[in-house]
DNA sequence: GAATATATTGGAATAAAATGGAATTTCATG
DNA sequence: CATGAAATTCCATTTTATTCCAATATATTC
């Protein structure tokens, strides 16, 4: 069976809490037997959800440079980053999670309304409904610059053989 | 559980105290079972709290070049803004700090109203409400001006296959 | 130096919100 | 159509936040 894949959607109840689809509740468990998860709000505007081995993963190089953080202010905003727009959860007897308002509020994930929960194999991600579908074309015109991209640069060289 | 995650709203109350949330409480005496913190001024505007063995870790690489100290403006200059921007304090049983004066006027934290203490991985920040929405807005666009870079130069990449 | 006034700190009470859990409903499967 | 599983809603409990008051410490004035 798959980790982390597929797209569904559910919904946030009043109180702002998520609970996940079944696949994917046993995803995490199969990763993490506690349960525990961390929530990391992306540029993108979506929520990531990541086991939190995964998470220190993503984190751990630089953590390690401590002495630097007093003197440089690109690192004091990564860490702002981070820290701000991640934090960590549990996934509860009911297969619940509580999003934290300031992170509905910014990956627009209002109350009492749908939302789509999409596997990115190394973990899941919510998005409001409307940015996922702008999220899905956005892949699909990238997708293909790069393949025109790809075709006519093989014309051009077959030319200057 | 991650320690100094995450991003809430609290109110300085009439005294210039905070009540911090629970979380950053319990990730402070996690640390430090004495609960005691520094307080730091940063120059982006916002008040710094970190454990003190944090402090010193972040001081100490300078604070061993006292053979420099003489025949150095800048070094002086650095142990001045660490000196007189820096103090220590202690979390209350009830779970407050009390911000000097000073450094709630520098850091446009007025009394009874609303700042957001945000989570940065090694310890917390206390913002300014605007300005926290100011920092949230450069750290995204900085964000957006790498990501187009990298799309860019991975569509240019795919024309030298 | 003492008395009064002022500011600061600690703590408790009330109000609000978050959490956990159960019951009902819905959906899918046999 | 029946059964089991999952999802949603609702309610009770606990935790957390805010407000207010008392006690202590500090400063000021006489």
């Amino acid at each position: 069976m798959l980790s982390f894949c597929g797209e569904e959607k559910c919904t946030v109840d009043a109180n702002g809490r998520l609970k996940l689809p079944q696949q994917f509740i046993d995803s995490f468990f199969q990763q993490d037997k506690s349960g525990e998860i961390v929530l990391h709000c992306l540029d993108e505007g979506a929520l990531a959800l990541y086991p939190v081995a995964t998470f220190k993963e993503m984190r751990c190089r630089e953590l390690q440079q401590q002495d630097r953080i007093a003197n440089s202010l690109l690192m004091r905003r990564n860490l702002r980053r981070f820290g701000a727009l991640s934090c960590s959860s549990v996934i509860s007897a009911q297969g619940r999670i509580t999003i934290p308002e300031s992170y509905r509020d910014r990956c627009a994930l209002t109350n009492s309304s749908s939302v789509i929960v999409v596997g990115i194999e190394i973990g899941v991600e919510i998005w409001n409904v409307e940015r996922w579908k702008r999220e899905l074309e956005a892949i699909s015109s990238y997708e293909k610059l790069r393949a025109e991209a790809e075709i006519n640069s093989s014309i051009e060289r077959s030319t200057q053989l």
